[in-house]
DNA sequence: CTGTTAGCGCTTTCAA
DNA sequence: TTGAAAGCGCTAACAG
């Protein structure tokens, strides 16, 4: 068995429209027409062009159409954070949604998405058609969205980039988050959240920082921070068993760093700590294993999925120029309540 | 604050190569080189070039180039299964790692990755210039591959596609698999595994399955299999708990299907069972959580990093023409041993 | 050493 | 109703 792929002579030249056209004994113009459903052509030509086209195999070169339309419907994606592992972002529930979504409304729009790794070169990404790119998560002055914008690239982000001309930005409410989830944990009798956050610089978690601080101060409540150093289960998981070893020992737990929630709940019972009766917990997280863990999990969703929905209309509309575009869109988190608190 | 883009006037005229070179007062040649490198020019000429490009925000054509060069450096990356939720790949761990090792093995080499739902139509990638697709884990005679083929898109996959004209491939050894992950087992005791397989049609699946049959007759073991339905971690929870009030009850799981591996281990606990002692557990898993479960689990790694690397090697032998290009690659996976075994 | 010219493959006026 | 020709922005022959 041997895979032949320009061995023996040229490899296959591929049909193009002129030669679809000498075929039929027509015209470039005509078979273009014909093909594309436009212009005034008689039935018999535009069937004998589709026809002889189907017969040669003719399939239109994508580049020329673009250089001719001027637009590649391509865009650029990219993950602000991870700098140290440019692609593990993946590996984190709620971008592989994020992602998947993003990729599925654009796609619905007629944009393709191209991937690009975190922290991103120039020459990785200036020999590409864009006409926009995502930059998710972008770090504080994140450099990317600076080189994209120097590019005159339409850059849609999160509301750091709020009041640059170019850029667009969705965002989650991460005070409403913070407080929906700890006034729910104080509803069912937490009085000592801690907080258990990725030691990032990114917007949503300094901003998840800032209103946890704001909700202790507004009912008195000690600041109970545990900060993760790295992304990962295993840092998650001891930063938790740091906070259950804490004093005083919190009554609940809101863990913002992405870890699997069945680990967490491992975590307290290693400690000896009923959930729900003696701790509560809530976990941001889209790790669908969060239903089904022992007990399950009360989560609180970052909506992915919607915040990329978002983000592409706000693209399409950007970008088709449809009526005057919104410069944002403010989202708030969901919570999905179960045994855990 | 008002986002702007083509309200006021035209969404300002692109800075072409021609324009660059009646500012400098060159010709578009010239430009052309001094920006690429190419030719000789004098320092002085160049260094005018480059600096009138410079300071006028030039920033070349990417389709152009592309339309001169006859090739896009485009490659697209759709995933066969999961067919009722064409994005849901993203959940699985294992296509998570595959898609990005694949993104970045692709870009370091020069090619780009646009991403495609799995069961795509012709229109959706029609008008991009793709040079390549990568279709993971393809159904069995997917019609994904078929059209691609048609199309003369040169395809990469799984060794399904082996001896079709234009097909390469990257694959595991599923026998090596089970065969080194039973005899495990086996050294360490068990005498009954038990394995719990997605009711899928994926090549990879059927082997697996067939190399367990073929393992339990070899060694005069009952064969013991729980089909999981459809993926994610409830079905898989179920199948577990099933296979394990099954009769008669299994030593071992070998739980090809993919869950979070805390969540298997909760389930034998809610069993009874302890692990390792009355039960032992390999998960086929590329979750980061199984090394943190309680206890650790084993893993059975099928290595998506090394398969998206071995692919993206193969399909620029294939689409460069450097030297012979092999048909496939054969990988062998890779069995961690925790405390769960 | 630099500039003129042709053309990548397609769509679209515009004329026949 | 059909076709000839221009041109999207760039690079590479080939002259000068």
């Amino acid at each position: 068995m041997t895979t032949r792929e320009g061995q023996p002579g040229p490899p296959a030249p591929r049909v193009r429209l002129v030669d679809v056209a000498r075929e039929a004994g027509l015209s470039k113009t005509t078979v273009s027409a014909a093909l594309n459903g436009t212009g005034r052509l008689s039935p018999a030509v535009r069937e004998k062009a589709v026809e002889t086209a189907r017969r040669m195999g003719y399939r239109p070169n994508a580049t020329a159409r673009q250089l001719r339309a001027g637009r590649a419907r391509l865009i650029g994606y990219v993950v602000g954070e991870f700098a140290g592992e440019p692609w593990a972002y993946l590996d984190s529930p709620y971008f592989a949604r994020l992602t998947s979504a993003t990729a599925s409304a654009a796609l619905r729009h007629g944009y393709a998405l191209v991937m690009l790794p975190a922290g991103t070169l120039q020459r990785e990404w200036a020999d590409l058609p864009l006409e926009a790119v995502i930059v998710a998560d972008p770090v504080e002055d994140d450099p990317l969205v600076e080189d994209f914008l120097a590019a005159r690239i339409p850059v849609f982000s999160d509301a750091s980039v709020a009041d640059r001309p170019g850029a667009h930005w969705v965002d989650l409410d991460a005070d409403a988050a913070v407080r929906e989830s700890l006034d729910h944990l104080r509803d069912r009798g937490a009085r000592r959240p801690a907080l258990v956050l990725p030691d990032s610089t990114t917007r949503f978690h300094r901003q998840m920082l800032a209103a946890y601080r704001a909700w202790c101060a507004r009912h008195g409540a000690e600041e109970l921070v545990t900060l993760v150093p790295e992304p990962g289960n295993g840092p998650v998981v001891r930063a938790v068993e740091r906070a259950l070893a804490g004093e005083p020992r919190p009554d609940a737990l809101f863990v913002v760093a992405e870890a699997s929630p069945p680990l967490v709940m491992d975590a307290a019972r290693r400690a000896g700590l009923a959930v729900p009766g003696e701790l509560r917990v809530v976990c941001v997280s889209e790790d669908e294993s969060a239903a089904h863990a022992d007990p399950p999990v009360s989560t609180l969703s970052l909506r992915p999925a919607d915040v990329a929905e978002e983000g592409i209309t706000l693209l399409v509309a950007a970008l088709e120029g449809v009526g005057s575009t919104p410069p944002g869109v403010l989202l708030t988190a969901r919570l999905q309540v179960r045994a855990s608190s």
